[in-house]
DNA sequence: GTCTATATTAAGATAGAC
DNA sequence: GTCTATCTTAATATAGAC
């Protein structure tokens, strides 16, 4: 169920190169589609070594959720209550959209595992991250309250920026080919678009002149 | 690779049973995870009497996706030129989130496959989603030339529309865990949140008084 | 068409030498 | 700490009787 503290700096390399192999090796064939084998193979190592590091390939597996749930958090714990509400929201979506680009991993190792019931996440999603997307709508209520931006449901907001967001690193072979080859990078697109959208959304109604 | 056609009642019955059982199996563990004996089980088969019906695993997850990939696209399909332009895409969005409602296996089923390189499927998706989106890409550009809805780029309009309605079946779990128990309908609300944000995006600038 | 029994392989995990 | 060899189970698929 634990890893084991790596103490030593060969422990330490080959914990790290564990963690990234496992993370390329799930994130594209899901828990049960991942084997031990190939995690091996991509850490450089042998398997009984790699389950000398970690007792199972369950315990890998909920390490790395746990290791990366954190970072993950990082563009939401950013959102400042002291910021101007509208371009905090926006740089929150750029921050968003950015992780799709250079951590689409990472994403679709989330993805993988929600989409298939959360079983080993389930706890973490209950605990801590509802506890500070619960926080960061009362901040986004306070906004609308204020007047800063436009009514919206403040949960129903949060979700539609990681949807709209992730979807650019989970579905990222699909958007590819519907945009037509590899000449296409989405994301320079796919950023006008969101920050149109949310500027249109977010934008408080001016009274009529 | 190719099923059998059914040609008796019995078979007819028993295809159905195989399709229903496999949705429910592989939309909720994925290809990998899925196993024949949860499938035979869920179809009240035996293990062997399935594999007279499909020639192997792989071949009834490409039957399922195949025949689902049509009713799939279909309210994509409904998208009409005739339409008033707006009332269309809302439309269009309202039955997107209820397949999320009605049909959240369908949903996971394509998502589980796209997150993992869609390898069973990239070819339906270069062909004939792409030429469908193509095809109503263009619809949406002549709406904008003509001024009936604002300026957004036309592929990711669709690209959102996917990723915001999809997201209520295919992370489910998450954002009923996020809105606090089982008491929460997240449709309704849902709904009302993707109505007003998608009226806010289209409509036309209108010029200043 | 359907079943029981079984072949075959893949994969998670362990034993024990070094 | 790391390896080779191996145990064990589970899973896809097939043989062959009925």
């Amino acid at each position: 169920m634990t890893e084991q503290r790596p103490r030593t700096r060969i422990q330490k390399r080959n914990t790290a190169a564990i963690f990234e192999a496992a993370l390329e090796v799930f994130s594209q064939h899901g828990f049960r589609g991942a084997t031990l084998d190939q995690i091996a193979k991509a850490a450089g190592l042998s398997k009984p070594n790699l389950l000398y590091y970690f007792p199972s390939k369950e315990a890998i597996h909920v390490a790395l959720l746990s290791k990366l749930m954190d970072t993950w958090l990082d563009p939401l714990r950013a959102l400042d209550a002291d910021g101007e509400p509208i371009e905090e929201l926006l740089a929150y979506v750029r921050r968003k959209l950015q992780m799709s680009r250079d951590f689409p991993r990472e994403s679709r190792l989330f993805a993988n595992e929600i989409v298939q019931g959360a079983p080993r996440m389930i706890a973490a999603i209950e605990g801590e991250l509802k506890a500070l997307v619960d926080e960061k709508a009362a901040l986004i209520e306070g906004w609308i309250a204020a007047g800063k931006i436009a009514a919206v449901h403040p949960y129903h907001l949060i979700f539609s920026i990681w949807s709209l967001t992730q979807h650019y690193a989970d579905f990222d072979v699909q958007v590819r080919a519907i945009l037509g080859g590899e000449t296409v990078d989405p994301f320079p697109q796919a950023e006008e678009y969101l920050e149109t959208l949310f500027t249109r959304l977010l934008s408080p109604v001016t009274g009529q002149v």
